[in-house]
DNA sequence: GATTCAATCAAACGGTTGTTTGAAACATAC
DNA sequence: GTATGTTTCAAACAACCGTTTGATTGAATC
């Protein structure tokens, strides 16, 4: 940060996080080549391997960069649920709002990614690199632990097993519709949804995942009668 | 068809056709290459080209060979449902089974695709390959506008708008489950749930979907007080 | 002003990609 | 047996991949 400001020109290796950011989210890993990342952050094709090491390392850094903040808000918003329930079980609904509204502040603040990172972050849990494989549990750890606890606490009429798979289909339901993945569009010729307003999104997800999450336990041996 | 029966060796082109099917699942279209595929089909690496014109006219070749069964199974489902309601609407319980119970019929067929396909399916629902974007909405049309229209009836309370919404997270849960896509193993380090039996996963998928969709209507201007 | 070190650059590296070629092998029909 | 059309094959194609090199630049340090 100089006195010129804004018209300075950001520094090379924030302007490849920049790009490379952009373009992962618009055609996925594999895809998107190193001479694509340097051409639209203006910088030399050598650049990358020289601040990151590697296309790998790369892909690793867009995701350390903005993953702390997303997570300390997450955590944050789980904080002030649990204390202001005292030890009661604080409601799905607030549960799921707490994650979510951490990830539609993420959306709204370009400054920590925007929609583009949780663009981005939504769709890397739902393709599942090989290379993210190992190093994400590790910044997630704390939060993942800290919403199963929560959600376990106000479902205590679902086992472990259950539980595990609903926030399974739960999250899925989540990441796919905030990584802009409009499954329909697929196969409707002319759907009518098609916002990728993460807040808009999330009025809709929420009411549909607080009823998955609290359905009727399954009954036992319900589907193994074959 | 010959005398020798099973012990003659397949077409080179099925061969081709499974050793890609297989392929892609596992390591996805980009990632997989022309001399992985024909070195496991155990053909020679122009054959692609020769019997299918390019990679990605072998992508789609994979999948105009397992749709139809699959499309006309999941119709002829909701079909027998339908006529045994006699006009009145069906249970979104029964619609989803409906749809499901399709899938797990291929899933338990080797001959159409088995389990294999079932998750290469999900899998490219998920991820939405540019190639696939044109040819398979015609594949599916009907199949579509036949659910969703049951859907509407067994849900007159929602409008088409969120109706829209939650058949896209319903099955967003539902194609990443069958596509074997554990998010949770992604932050999870000892995930108990880890099964790939798709009737399984069934048994636990269809309340959650249900109590989904049947979740009461989304108050309006819930989300747009920003 | 000379030295030092990080940053940038054009160029090339070896390897892999999907695709094409033209000859060889094969089966079928006359 | 010859001709015809289809299928297979090894080899090569140009294009692109991620990465490395070695020279050059620029600013800071003594």
């Amino acid at each position: 940060m100089n006195g010129i400001g804004e018209t300075r020109q950001l520094d090379t290796a924030t302007r490849i996080l920049d790009a490379a950011e952009a373009l992962f989210v618009e055609h996925g890993f594999e895809a998107t080549s190193m001479r694509m990342i340097t051409q639209r952050a203006e910088v030399n094709l050598a650049a990358v391997n020289y601040h990151f090491g590697s296309k790998d390392a790369l892909f690793q850094g867009v995701f350390t960069r903005r993953l702390t903040p997303l997570t300390q808000l997450a955590v944050q918003n789980l904080d002030r649920l649990e204390a202001a329930a005292q030890g009661e079980p604080v409601s799905v609904e607030r549960i799921m709002r707490a994650f979510m509204d951490a990830a539609l502040d993420i959306a709204h603040d370009p400054k920590r990614g925007g929609v583009i990172f949780v663009r981005l972050l939504s769709r890397t849990f739902i393709e599942a690199h090989p290379v993210l494989r190992e190093s994400l549990p590790r910044h997630y750890e704390e939060l993942v632990a800290r919403y199963a606890k929560a959600t376990a606490k106000a479902l205590p009429e679902l086992d472990a097993i259950e539980l595990q798979w609903r926030l399974n289909f739960a999250f899925s339901a989540i990441f796919n519709a905030f990584a802009g993945n409009n499954i329909l569009r697929l196969f409707v010729i002319d759907p009518v949804v098609n916002a990728r307003d993460p807040r808009l999104i999330a009025t809709y997800l929420v009411p549909f995942v607080v009823a998955g999450l609290t359905a009727p336990v399954t009954a036992k041996g319900a589907g193994s009668s074959f």
